[in-house]
DNA sequence: GTTCGTACTGACAAAGTTGTCAGTGGAGGA
DNA sequence: TCCTCCACTGACAACTTTGTCAGTACGAAC
């Protein structure tokens, strides 16, 4: 079950969208840049999204070696994420990528409520 | 007929991604990055990419102000897409998010065919 | 006078992505 | 005992994006 699009491209720009691409994993890799958070917790800091989604695309950030998964043998089980040493270099491109869209909202909608809030 | 399937975003990575989302859309900057083309000289250019869907993605593009549309009223008609002002400046991101891209490939698939080549 | 090229539109099918719902197993609380 | 929490899976519906096919108007070439 993918959630990303796109096959394997030769395009470099696709093959970066297809890391970021998708509804929520901006959205995820800003919240764990904060920090690890567990799954419970990343899907209550993101309410409109649904626990199946965030599992999907969790699965393909760790699949893409942007995030780490570490689980503690527990009951009830406790997982954590966090963004690898990987993960950290698409950080940067996430902020430019950020400041031109929030140039961008400025000549059409309304501010941001998930970075600058 | 939208192409970019987001809606509204008040999140500026969504935002700038609606932008250059879409199955062709970075292809098409990245060939009008060296000058205006018209209508067929892209299709041409892209032939992996059928015509419905180029003018489907120039539309969006002109929507959003990253092309300028530019008609000489002569028949048969001569249409000329160029980057506008307010698209260059998108320009940088893409390189940045290519850079990325590049490097990603590298980890995993083969080489570029649409930047390098 | 039939066909080609140009830049497009509309209707619709196919494919891909997201969302919904139910269920897993074991600890802990009421 | 029943219910909740945790992290997850599977089946499938709903929606979005992409692709296919036909058709438009006009002139020019053959």
């Amino acid at each position: 079950m993918p959630v990303s699009k796109k096959e394997a491209s030769p395009c470099p720009i696709d093959a970066m969208l297809s890391v970021v691409d998708g509804r929520w994993k901006g959205t995820i890799l800003w919240r764990l840049s904060n920090g690890p958070l567990r799954t419970s917790e990343l899907r209550r800091s993101i309410p409109e999204m649904t626990e199946r989604m965030l599992i999907r695309h969790l699965q393909e950030l760790v699949r893409d070696g942007i995030l780490v998964r570490r689980q503690e043998s527990s009951v009830p089980p406790c997982v954590r994420y966090s963004i690898s040493k990987y993960g950290w270099t698409l950080v940067p491109v996430l902020e430019v990528i950020c400041t031109w869209g929030r140039n961008h909202l400025r000549r059409t909608g309304p501010a941001c409520r998930i970075v600058s809030g």
